[in-house]
Order: C-alpha cells, then structure tokens, then sequence
DNA sequence: GTGGTCTGGTGTAACGATGTACCGAAGATA
DNA sequence: TATCTTCGGTACATCGTTACACCAGACCAC
C-alpha cells in the first residue's frame, strides 16, 4: 500500500537524495556512469514511481492542462478532446476534462479552478464573444489557448488564438454551390452569438456577394435567450430551419449550414419535405465530424485540420508554461479544406 | 502570482494556521463564531483558495478520478465522458481523461500513471475480456469501476462493474425483429473479443432460439489480428458485411448490430445495394448515440440509461475511495430500453 | 606550497496544508 | 480549596520532492 519514496530509492542505492533527484531530473551527467547506471537500476526494481502531488508542491508545476469544451458528448468536441489528449500525452501532459454546457459562469468556474489546481495551461473552446472574464485569471499568471475561435481585437494580451479562417471556410463551402449554379442561398445559425458564427456568417456574405447574389433568404434563427445550444439542439435547429425555408414561395436550393449537426438536421427537415438531399436541396456542413461521411448522403462539409491544431495547441501551451513568465499572445489561423461529398450537386433545371 | 497561502489568511485573520485549517475542513464548531466569521471574511477578502497539491500531499487523497476510455471521438464515449464529468462535479471530482485506443499496454500504462498521480478512484472501459491486467494496481488500493463489461467469474475481487445487461439488450433488438415477421436475421459485428460483444451475441442467439430460428446467417467479421477498431472502422465494418450478407443466395431481412456505428455503416451498406432501409433491410442498432435519431431513417436501437450509470459510477466510486481500505466488489446490471424509429419494419412479403 | 578549477557528490530548507497533541483559562463539582 | 471538564485555540512534525549551497578530494599551473 504505501508507495516507494525517492528516499527509499537513494538508501538502497548507496547514494542520497539528491544524487537520485538529479538523476530524475536530467542532471545525470554529475555523476558516474555507474553510479548512474546503479541509481537506474535500484528506481527498476523498486518500481519507484515520483510523486506528483510533492513534486508540483515544490515546483509549483504541473504536468496537467486543462481542456474546457462546450460539451464532449458533442462529436465535434469529443473528437478534439481525443486529439489533443494524445499530442498532450505526447508531451507528458495530462488533461483534465470540463464541460461548461455553455455556461458563461460555470466556464469561468472551471478556469478558476483549474488555476487553484496548480493548472498553469488550459486549452478553453468557448462560445462566448468576449474573452474579459478570464482576463484576471490570466494576469496571475494562466496561459490560456482559445480553440475554434479566431483573435479578437479586445482579447486578453496573452492569449493564443488557434483555429480555422471561419470565414475562409463558410465562403469555400458557399461559393462551391453557387459555382454548381445554385442561385438561392441560405445561411442556417442559431443567434450569431460567438466569434466563430459571425466569421461563418460574413464568409458567406462575401460569398454571395463575390458571386452577384443577394443575402436576403439567410435564415437565423432568432435565438430565445434561454434556448441553449446542446448537442441534439442544434440538429433541432437545423430541422426546423429547414421546414421553415422549404415552405417559403422560393425555396433556396442551396443551404450553408454553421455545423455539421446542424446540416444533419437541416438534411432530416429535408426529407421531412418530402424532397432528398443532394438532388433537390444541396446542403453544406462544416467540420467534418466522423458521421458525414457516414451519413446518407454522404455530407459535403469545411474540414478542420484537427490533428494538427490540437498539436499546435498543446506545442503554445508547453512551450508558454515551461517558460514560466508572460508571453505575448499570438493567434494562429489555419486554412480550412472543403470536403466534397454527396450531399451537393447542380440545382434541378 | 504568488498564491495567497493559509499563513497568510492566518495572519490576517490573527489566528493560528490550525484555526483556518479546522474551519476548512469541518470543524468549525471548535471555534467561537465572532472568530470564525472573522476567518471566514479574511478568506473572501483575500481570495484564498487551499493548495491542492499540499493538500492532497498531506492527505494522500485526491479530488480527482480517472476515466479511461477507448475514445472520446466515438459518440458513444463522448457522451458517456460529459455524463461522467457531470456526476463526478456534483460530488466536487475532478475527471483526467484517457484514450487507450484500445491499446491493451496503453490501457494498463495509463492506470499506473494515474495511481502514481495519487488519483484513487478510476472508471475503466477497457474493451478487454480479462482485466487482470490492473489487478496488480488494485491490490495496491486502487478502486476501479468498470464501465460497459459485466462482471466476470475471475474478476479481481474489489472490482465493481456497471453495464447495462448486455444480452438482454440484444435479445430485445432480435425478438423486435422476429416479433415483426423477420425469419432470416444476420448479427453483424467484429471479433467477439469483449465480455460485451460476447454478451451481446449470446442475446442474439437466445432470441433466434425462442422464435425457433437457426443462426446460420450470423455474421461475424474474421477480425484479423491488426484490425483496429475505432470510431470510422466500426462503421466501415458494418458497410462491408452488409455488402457481403446482401449479396449473398437468400439475404437477410433484419439485421442486428453490434452497436450504432456499425449500424450506421450497414445503413450505407444496404443503400450502396440499391435497398431501402426500414422497408427492404431493417437494422436495428445499440447504444442510442445522438446520432440514431438524427440518422434517415432514424435508428431502432437498443438504449442505455447512461445518466444513471455515470451517477452510478461516481457513487461507488466516492463511496469506495473515501471509505479507503478494500471494499468487496460488486455489480451492476441495468435493463436497456428498446427505442423503436424507423429503421425497423415488418419484411416485404 | 599556494591558489584555482573540476568532478562527483551530499545536507537541508523549503513548498502549503493537515491534524494530533497540547495548553491556559473559565466554570463546574465536591 | 482542590480537582476535573470543557472550551477555544495554538505549536509543530509531517507528507515526498527539489535544487541551492556547500564540500572533499583530485588535478593542474605557476
């Protein structure tokens, strides 16, 4: 039950403490080789494993990080929070997993006590606009990645944006149907509460705008202040936009969808219509998450690079928080892939 | 930067460290009011918030738990993940999250990190048939619960297992099939090598047994040694048997799935065949991931109230951890839920 | 022989919280 | 008056690790 300690390592070896703690902490080369060599063998035979509690104790490090989605159960974010857990492991970190459900305060909650944790990096995915509400935490010392969520002007000094060009990404997928001849567009969102929407949101502006068309049939969703994105929400949402878009006197033959939940759902209200996706309608989605290309149809969707942004994300917050001392933020913005699937085609003549 | 300390709230408060301290940890009636109200108002004022690292050194005991599961990015464990985090907040844990990939040395490398971690308390996925490669780590006082596997004969003893009854959850599934007319039913999954799988298929084969069918259309997927499964696989898997099974002399007219993403690739399979879902091939699926609803047609499957297993889980967990010395095991056996869509009808006659 | 540098170590004071053992004063008991 | 309790509170050793400060001996140069 009771655990080998660094003592019991160094009183078997011959050595003390301090030989065995250098030994650990790659300082090996202030010693023998068979010393070393004695030290290496004693920790594998003893099965001596340091303890972290102490070692963070007395470091004031952590080989933990924080991760803060919305909601894993959310395939989008399940499959970043797998991501990143392995690059983190990659590192030697742990995460320690949140969910803020969309919650301004339980999000701010989670931050804090992460920090009272001992947590010096969190990588924080959230939805809200403004970013100020972590600030304070920030100045004492918290080096935070905003995941999915593009730099903003009033942003804290220190944050590390890191995402897609949103409305790179919503202008891709929105062009890609009006070169397929698609001349009546429409733009499926809950309220353009976030960072991320409005980016989608003016992506497809552009788009439309680039190709001589009007923004007239976009459909917003009005977004009641107490309807609360959750994961099948936004697939409810997309359903019903549909149902709503597809009984107008001119339908749209084209819909750009702000995720790929959403487009599911929008491809649901479709049927529901009694019309099939990819023929009647063209629907787009974005992310990529693994159901589109499993759905039926097959969904053509804005693939996010996530591998590599969940990489990028651990690489910031490793290299800011062994730094110690504040770092000047940065943001990092990658270039999204459309993904062409099924899902889209030429509108009926 | 430096962190507000109990000596520092001490002295504020002109108290001893051991007056904050017992006021901290429930012992509050050991001191008049008028100094613990005073106490109390030093610790607002100055933020304070206790160390966990000294605290959890000092005490040998964490806040946090373990989760190890194959993957978040599957839906199914994405959503199990959030429902855990959920609980264990409510009980003031802490959930450090693991992706073994179904990596069997992975699985067991992340169990002895977590108790070096000084983490008590873990809830295990494990999609192995034997975990006796945690017992070690048990012996030494690890309290592990584990999550969608049945318990088993040689279990180590202070295992406690959470699942839903698996064959019973597949003999609804087929009996749902056969009530409806089916005659020629396929079970469609990887190699059996779960207690889960196993026990799903055994439900299959007690079902065919009691409508008074063979089972001679069962098909199970060689499972070559390096085939892994992850979350698209499982998918692709469902595809390819279904490719096989349709092309077969006399098809089969239901099919059984080993979980929701395999169902969802027999979908694709049946539509790539040029058959109709829920009218020509019913599938009926199992877990009840997000995504069976929202799929077209929408999913019959087989439900498992995961909320109350997540509660379950960080229950006896907490229970176990905070008692400390070894408990005996024990078992829990929920009844899944039938959930009837669309995916499912009587056969063309 | 004196001073300097290098090598291969060791001693020990922290890190911040906990909780047992103790203590003085006031009140109760006898 | 002497003894026992209770109350309200404090002193301090301890958890396991780290890393700064130090040290003895070998070697070298002048």
């Amino acid at each position: 039950m009771a655990e080998v300690t660094i003592q019991q390592v160094a009183k078997a070896a011959g050595v003390s403490t301090s030989t065995v703690s250098n030994l650990l902490n790659g300082r090996a080369h202030r010693m023998l080789p068979e010393t070393r060599v004695r030290v290496e063998n004693t920790i594998e035979q003893l099965g001596y494993r340091p303890n972290r509690a102490a070692r963070q104790l007395r470091t004031g490090r952590t080989q933990t990080i924080g991760l803060v989605v919305p909601s894993v159960g959310n395939p989008f974010w399940g499959s970043f929070a797998r991501q990143l857990e392995s690059a983190a492991l990659e590192e030697g970190y742990h995460v320690l997993l949140c969910n803020s459900e969309r919650d301004p305060d339980r999000e701010r909650r989670y931050i804090e006590e992460l920090w009272s944790d001992g947590i010096r990096g969190v990588v924080l995915c959230s939805s809200l606009p403004s970013l100020e509400h972590v600030a304070p935490v920030m100045q004492r010392g918290l080096h935070l990645v905003a995941f999915d969520r593009a730099a903003q002007a009033d942003d804290p000094e220190a944050l590390v944006s890191i995402s897609i060009d949103n409305a790179v990404g919503s202008q891709l997928a929105t062009a890609h149907l009006a070169d397929l001849g698609h001349r009546r567009l429409a733009f499926v969102s809950g309220a353009l509460g976030s960072v991320n929407r409005k980016d989608r949101y003016r992506g497809f502006a552009n788009a439309l705008e680039q190709a001589g068309l009007s923004v007239d049939k976009t459909i917003l969703w009005p977004g009641a202040s107490d309807w609360r994105f959750g994961d099948v929400e936004s697939a409810e949402l997309g359903r019903r936009a549909a149902h709503e878009l597809l009984s107008s006197d001119t339908p749209p033959t084209g819909i750009v969808a702000i995720n790929d939940m959403c487009a599911l759902g929008i491809c649901r209200g479709v049927r529901d219509a009694g019309l099939e996706v990819g023929t009647d309608v063209s629907v787009v989605g974005f992310d990529d998450i693994v159901l589109a290309d499993l759905y039926d149809p097959p969904l053509t969707t804005v693939r996010q690079p996530m591998t590599e942004m969940a990489a990028a994300a651990i690489t910031e917050l490793k290299t800011r928080v062994e730094a110690g001392g504040p770092t000047p933020g940065r943001s990092l913005l990658l270039r999204p892939e459309l993904v062409v699937r099924s899902s889209t085609s030429a509108p009926r003549s």
